[in-house]
Formats: structure tokens, sequence, C-alpha cells
RNA sequence: GAGGGCUUAGCUCAGUUGGUUUAGAGCGCUUGCUUGACAGGCAAGAGGUCGGCAGUUCAAAUCUGCCAGUCCUCACCA
């Protein structure tokens, strides 16, 4: 087959990307092999392919390709999340545009429209995983909310409650008065707002609810909320209000009485010192009313309106609120200053509209048990993090974990399996019809339409950090009494897990702790966190910046190796990833150079009868040890999760020890054929490149090893052996970068004096010097080597190669008043340089404290500046005298 | 405000428990090459007092303290 002179990548992916479908490749059933899991992070259902997923999914996929050439039975699965708030806020989104409001149609209607949307829009980023080159194993794809996993879900809950960790209690949430819904934390923006600090006075009560003279000032910025005041609070250690012990006061306007309380939380500095209490409608405010078992009354309703509780201004809006009662406050002669003021306020990102605390009814799954059982996880390495600094974040987080709220004010998702009787009563069972029996128990005649299940869906945490166990056997989770399935038995615990950092507690944290628990051990080994993807000036990426190119663009433009490349060209473990194209654009370089090298190797001819050249023999014995070297170094940082350094170190042997050095070391002369053996040699070479680079670059490594030979159908290098390292005996190594860098000597020479490659030199090299490489620093320098033992009075430059005296002879090319120079510049350093060695090795303190090897090497460092004074002096002095 | 991370060449980063580091790589940059695989290429070269100050040590990019800059997580102050 004639080979392009460029490497279409278009071209060729789709096909071996359907080849390696066809044969099932990227299936695994359990089997007698050492088992390697991946579980995708599962992306949203309804999310396209980002850069984020680009960079996680290369990640996983090198992982599972390598592991899979070194012979383990690799299983990648993939799948989706239902992502419950993104979801179903697109699909109101959707039904909005259409007029409709998901209340008018109630919960069955809209959940057969966000089904609806789920097949339209679902999965269409594994499609586009494909498209990058992922193996997943496609027949094991999982969506969170399929039948099988939500029982999962729901069993999981029932299994926690009949354990008594779930529990239902009341909490202050975000509440958006505009969309009349919670909004999570993360939902929450807080804007610096200008607004008022308004100081208001309390008088102190007689006992009987009659105010007397003496009064307290406190300082807010919510007036509209006095009505709901439930004490005010001072400081303990503040003594200006020490008087004010035992005391009550009385609320401006409608004559409440409160009590006066002491609490740490107020601070002493900040305002009046005293601090008007109103547990409904403030977190902290809240807190304290617990602390203090203080009353909680709401007169705030759903819409931001004043209710009843609020005895005046009933039905105003809280601003309009706010701005009448100052008035009615000033008129009543309790308003002492209005001070300009900017704090930060809490906005809904969705609506705009500030947000409300409020309190509601939650659903909660203690913590204190499962944060320990995981954190031990971690602790003990069972579960390693890389980086390792990671489990600092980790641990904080642990060892202050607040129960978990698992209710969530939507319809998209696993339905609480509360069923709650007429009476106020519930219960928790996994099916409508337990619900019932259990029922029964508590009120023999209930029919089942008495029953109301709970409106609140669960967190959609509640089910990913059941996805390493429920992808293999989803029974498992709800009952850990069963034995675990063949799949589950084998799989689990997962290898390795690839995520970001920002989802370490949301999703890592639980994973672990849901492994514990039901399986009794960790979920998975190893956690590589990546970093975030930002643009080339640190910016994160998004939408509204417009700076994040689409993925596939990229992989239609370069190829997906190029894209896979570029994106671990500049990932290291952690650190944010800076994108820039340029680096896509290096990685579609690389695939030309692969590309083209194979051209070139093709292109041989070989002749049987040819003998080996001395250079070909010596650059086969000198990569046979750099591939072992290399292999051995790559796969060290596979290891330890290095990938950008494995990834580089192959690189690296490929365009500089391959092409640059080898390739051009055993290529004939124009028009010459090559010998047999140098032509396996350099083919087997190839072949062990490709497979090295394979999990990096899966696509252009199967069509050149596809083209390498005549495979059958069936064939891939997927399930190719990973080249093994051999043992090596070093020297040759270093022989050749002796070669190598007397040829860079010669090349700079020619640099310099402009002297063109074609043009043969000769070099003439002090004895000593290894000989088997000799041919090589003949062939890649264009030069004719003596070994002398004198260099004699011929008119050149001389260099060094380590302790190796060099010199090329060049016939009135040389400027001796500019060669003197430089030789005493040269000089001027070397003599600084053994200054200062001697130095260390007169200090008496280091010859008696170092240990012996460092001392030698001080050692060794003097002599080699010695030698090589010895060699520039005796430059100098020749070329003074000619 | 609390906690954590980071700071090494123009950019992005290595530097593996202080001594073969006389600090490296890739990209970029400069110079020279229509060298018959590749100009998406070849060759050579310049470029860093390892953020600052102090300390520990015979020895510090590496350990300690303080300071500066930067980023992240959490909390956001009535």
């Amino acid at each position: 087959m004639e080979l392009a002179a460029k490497y279409n990548a278009a071209e060729v992916e789709d096909r071996w990307y359907a080849y390696w479908l066809d044969h099932k490749f990227f299936h695994s059933e359990p089997n007698e092999k050492e088992p390697y899991t991946i579980v995708i992070p599962p992306p949203n259902v309804t999310g396209i392919l980002h850069m984020g997923h680009v960079l996680n999914n290369t990640l996983n996929d090198v992982l599972i390709r390598n592991a899979r050439m070194h012979g383990k039975n690799a299983c990648w699965v993939p799948g989706t999340d239902h992502a419950s708030i993104a979801t179903e806020s697109k699909v109101v989104a959707k039904l909005k545009a259409m007029g409709i409001s998901k209340e008018d149609i109630g919960r069955e209607e809209f959940l057969k429209h966000a089904w609806e949307w789920k097949e339209e829009h679902g999965g269409i980023i594994l499609q586009q995983l494909r498209k990058l080159g992922c193996s997943c194993d496609w027949d094991r794809t999982r969506f969170t909310m399929e039948p099988a996993l939500s029982e999962a879900v729901i069993n999981t809950f029932v299994h926690f409650y009949r354990k008594g960790w779930i529990y239902k209690g009341v909490r202050m949430v975000n509440w958006d008065p505009e969309a009349l819904t919670a909004v999570s934390d993360d939902e929450v923006i807080h804007k610096d707002t200008q607004s008022h600090f308004y100081h208001l006075r309390y008088y102190i009560s007689d006992g009987n609810g009659n105010p007397t003279d003496q009064f307290l000032v406190i300082a807010t910025t919510r007036p509209e909320t006095i009505m709901a005041d439930a004490a005010i609070c001072v400081n303990p250690n503040d003594e200006r209000h020490h008087w004010l012990r035992g005391k009550k006061v009385l609320i401006p306007l409608i004559n409440r009485e409160i009590p006066v309380i002491e609490d740490d939380y107020v601070e002493m500095d900040f305002g009046t010192g005293c601090l008007k209490v109103t547990p409904a409608h403030d977190v902290h405010d809240y807190e304290i009313g617990l602390r203090h078992n203080l009353p909680v009354l709401e007169i705030i309703d759903d819409h931001g309106k004043l209710n009843e509780n609020a005895q005046i201004l009933v039905g105003e809006d809280r601003f309009v609120a706010r701005k009448k009662i100052v008035k009615m406050l000033e008129e009543a002669g309790n308003l002492v200053k209005v001070e300009d003021y900017t704090s930060p306020v809490g906005y809904s990102e969705r609506t705009n509209a500030v947000i409300e605390p409020k309190l509601s009814a939650q659903w909660f799954l203690k913590m204190d048990t499962l944060a320990k059982v995981a954190l031990e996880t971690v602790e003990s390495g069972r579960t390693k993090f890389i980086p390792e600094r990671y489990v600092n974040t980790y641990r904080h987080w642990m060892e202050n974990a607040h129960d978990w709220c698992i209710s969530r004010q939507l319809w998209w998702g696993q339905r609480i399996p509360a069923y709650y009787l007429p009476n106020g009563q519930y219960v928790v069972e996994a099916t409508p019809e337990a619900a019932l029996e259990a029922a029964r128990a508590i009120c023999p005649d209930i029919k089942a339409e008495d029953l109301r299940q709970d409106e609140d869906v669960l967190d959609t945490w509640f089910s990913s950090w059941l996805w390493p166990i429920s992808v293999f056997d989803p029974d498992m989770p709800g009952h850990p009494d069963h034995k675990p399935n063949k799949d589950l038995s084998y799989y689990y615990p997962t290898s390795d897990l690839v995520t970001g950092p920002d989802i370490i507690f949301f999703w890592v944290a639980r994973m672990i702790m849901a492994g514990e628990e039901f399986m009794g051990r960790e979920p998975f080994s190893n956690v590589y966190f990546t970093g975030i993807v930002r643009d080339k000036i640190g910016r994160k990426m998004s939408k509204t910046l417009g700076n994040s190119p689409n993925p596939l663009d990229l992989i239609e433009t370069y190829g997906a190796d190029a894209v896979r490349i570029g994106m671990l060209l500049c990932s290291s473990a952690g650190n944010d990833i800076f994108y820039d194209e340029a680096q896509i654009k290096q990685g579609a370089a690389f695939c030309n150079k692969i590309w083209n090298s194979y051209r070139l190797v093709k292109g041989f001819s070989v002749d049987d009868s040819v003998a080996q050249t001395p250079a070909a023999a010596a650059a086969i014995r000198w990569f046979d040890a750099k591939l072992s070297e290399t292999v051995a170094a790559v796969e060290d940082h596979y290891r330890k999760f290095r990938i950008s350094d494995a990834l580089m170190a192959i690189y690296k042997l490929f365009w500089d020890d391959y092409c640059a050095w080898y390739l051009e070391a055993i290529k004939p002369a124009f028009g010459q054929p090559v010998d047999r053996a140098t032509y396996d040699a350099t083919l087997g070479y190839f072949e062990a490149l490709l497979k090295l680079i394979h999990p990096v670059m899966p696509f252009i490594t199967e069509e050149l090893w596809q083209n390498m030979e005549d495979r059958k159908d069936g064939e891939t290098i997927m399930y190719a052996a990973a080249p093994a390292a051999k043992p090596y005996d070093p020297d040759t190594l270093v022989n050749f970068e002796l070669a190598e860098e007397a040829v860079n000597g010669v090349r700079g020479i020619r640099n310099q004096k402009n002297i063109a490659p074609k043009e043969t030199l000769d070099l003439k090299i002090k004895g000593g010097f290894p000989a088997d490489v000799l041919s090589v620093i003949e062939k890649m320098g264009n030069v004719k080597v003596e070994t002398v033992a004198d260099f004699g009075s011929g008119q050149g430059v001389g260099f060094m190669v380590r302790t190796h005296e060099m010199f090329v002879a060049l016939n009135g090319l040389v400027n001796v008043a500019e060669e003197i120079a430089k030789l005493e510049k040269d000089l001027a350093y070397q003599q600084k340089f053994l200054a200062g060695v001697r130095g260390k090795l007169a200090n008496e303190r280091f010859v008696a404290n170092a240990p012996a090897a460092v001392i030698e090497n001080e050692r060794k460092k003097e002599a080699d500046s010695l030698s090589k004074i010895e060699s520039l002096e005796s430059q100098l002095k020749a070329l003074k005298n000619s």
C-alpha cells in the first residue's frame, strides 16, 4: 500500500473504532486473569463533551489500554448520571419556552417530559467519547436512574433508615421566592449589596409587658423581621451589657416580650454588641435558637410576603415591608439612626431573586460512623490519593462532616420511600405494597390511597455513591447480606479512579463510605485527581467567556490522537491544565513524525547479500539497551501516575533516539539497500515503539501496526503484549552517548565555521575512546576518525567530550585570536570551578562529615577539572605558537 | 475570616525522603539548512543568583520560621 506523505487522521480513526467495536475488543467478562477495573465518573446524561471530559477520559483510556497490554483483564464501565438539578432545570426551561410550568402539569406528566428529554439528548456524550477513542465496555453502559440502579438507591435508603442513621430534621435552606424552590448552596451567588444598617431601640420590659425608661440598641439590616424575634443576644464577656442579665425586652411596634440571652457567637465590637435573634429567618440565629431553646416563629411566606404571624404589614412584600416598617419605627421613636452599609447578600443563580433563608423539613443521613470509617480507609493507605496532598483536605472534611442532607425538592430522581399515614406518622419501605403492609400494622384498616408518599427526591450523589458497586451488582447495596454476584466479586474493588478534586467530598468520599458499608472494603485502590482545564491565560473554561473549544472540532481538525496527546502533554497530577491549541498541534506533528518514519523504513530495499555496517551494528546494540531503559522508566512513571512524564519519555525515545539517531545511523546511502539483519531489527523496534505509544495514541498505532504485516481479521495491537524491559549493559548507553557528544561537538564547529554538513572533516581523538562507536561518529558527524596519541601541529579546533580530547583539523579556517579568546574564557571558568571544588575539599568539617561517596565525587570533579585545564592550556600553547 | 496548595528558563512543568545537579525537559525564541521519511522537517545556540529575607547544616531549589504574590476549599458576619 502506498503511504501518503501526510498522516490523515480523519480517514483512519472511524475505521479502526468500528473494527474494535465489531470485534468486541472492549468487552470484558470475568476470567482467570487479574482484573483491572475503572468505573467512569458518570457525566450528566444531558451533558456534552467539554475539555475537562477530554482530559479525564483520555487519562482513563490510557490506564485501561496500558493495563490491557500488560495482560490484565481490563474493564472500563461507562454510563451517565441523571443529575437531578441540572436535568430538571433544563426540562423546566424547555417547558417554560412552551408556556408550561411544571406545577400546571403535575409530577407524572412532568416526568414523562423529562424521560423524553433524556431519550432525546441523553447519551450524546457517550457517543462523543467514542470519537476520542475511549475503549469503554459499552455493553456494560449504565444510567443512575435505570430501574435496577434506582431500586438499589431505594433499598439503600431503607437500609440506612432501619439502621437508624436516616432521620427527618428541620434545616435552613436557600429559598428562592420566585422559583418557589429550595436551591443548593452552589446555586447561591453572594454579591456585595448596598443597604442600610438600622439601629433600633428595644425598651426593657417591667415584667408585665410594659416598657420602662431603660432600653438597649440593636443594629439590623432587616428591620422587617423584628416581629419574628425570639431573643436579644449579647456576648457573655461583654461587661457593657451585664446589666441586661435576666431582663426581658419588648419588640417595638408589637410589644411582644422576649428574653435577653448570652452567647459567644455575638461579636462584641460589631454593631452595638446586641443581636436580635430571629431563628426562622437567619441561619445563625436558628443555631443560636437551638442552643437556647428559643421558639421559632415564621413571618415570611413562600412568596416572600409577611404572613399573619407578623401581626402588622401582613401581605406586604418583604422589601416593601422594610420601607414601611422603618417609617413606623421612626414615628414610634424606636429608630436611633440609619447608616449606609454594604454587605454580601445571596441571590439565586437562576432567578436573581434575593434568597430567603427558610426552614424546611429535610431528610438526613448521619455521617459520624461513615466518615470515621472512610477516613481510616484513606489514612491506612488502602485507598491512595494522587497527589497525596489531597489527603489533608479529605481529613479536614471528614473530621468535620455534617450530616448529609439527602432530600431535594425536585421531581427528577429517586423519590423518597417514606409514606405518610393520615395521622402524620410515616413508614419507610422499598415499595408501596410493603409500605401499606407496614402502615396496617399501625392502622389496621388503612387503604393504599390513604398513604401519601414523600414529595422529595434523593440527592443525585445518593445514587452515584453506589456506582462502583451498583454497576456490577445493583442488588448488592440494598441487601448487604446478599452474596455479591460473579461480576461484583471479580471486578470489585476497582483499580483506579480518575476524577477532579472538586468532587472529592460529593462523590469520592461518599463512594468510599458506601464501599466500606456494603462491601466491607474500599471501592478503589487509587484516586488520581486531575486539575481543572483552564485557557492559556488561566481562566476557567466557560460558556459565557466563550473560551472553551469544542473537542469534536479539534478531533476533526487534528485527529483524536493529537487531541489526546496534546491534553496529556501539559497535565501533571493535581495541577490545573493550561490548555493551548499549540499543544494539540504538537500532537499532530508527532503523529506525522511517526507516520513518516514508517514511510522511510518501509521504503528501504533489503538485500540479503549485503553485510551489516559497523555503524548499524553499534546503533542496534545501543537502541536495544535504550529501549529497555526507557520501557523501565515508562513503567515506573505509570506506576506513580506520572502520565505526562511517561508520555514525554516515549516521545523523546521515538523522536530523538529512534528517528534522529538510530534511523540516521542505520540508514543506507542514497539508492543503496539495507542488510536483512538491520532491517528486521529496525522493524522490530518500530513495532515495539508502536506498542509503547498505543495507550496514548490508539488510532495511528493500530493503523501502522496493521500495515506492517498482513494481519488476520481479529488481530489488534490493543491486545499485543507491551514491550518488556530486558537487562542491559549500562556501558552500551554511555559509549553511545559519548559518540553523540562527539558528533554534537563536530556539528557545533561546522555551525560556527559555516562548514556544510556534506563536507567530510578529519577528527582526531586521543586514545581511550570506546572503539565500537567510532563508526557512528564517522557516519553521523561526516568525519574521518583517527585515534592518535598527539594532535601534532596542524591547524584546527579542539574540544572535549567529558574527559576525552578531540580535534577537528581545519586548514585555513581558524581565526587564531578568536580561538584563543574562547579557550581563555573556558580556562577561566574551569579554574574558578576547580577553586570551588578545592575549597570544599580543604574544609575539614566537610571531609569529616560528608559520606565517602560524596567526597569521592568531589575528588573526581577535581581530577576531571584538572585534566580539562591541562588540555585547554596545551591547546592555547599550540595556538599561540602557530 | 479559617484551612490548604502553589511560586524553578519567555510559557507549561520535572527535580523521586538535603550530596553524581557544574539545576533539567517540552514548547517558544535566535542562527544556519530546498541533507531523496517528514519545512508539521534537520542542525546548532542563547536563556535561570530555583519568589524575598533569616535560620538549621560540612552541604539547601530541597528542611524550619517570617514576609510577598497567586490559586483552591469552607464560612461570609447581625
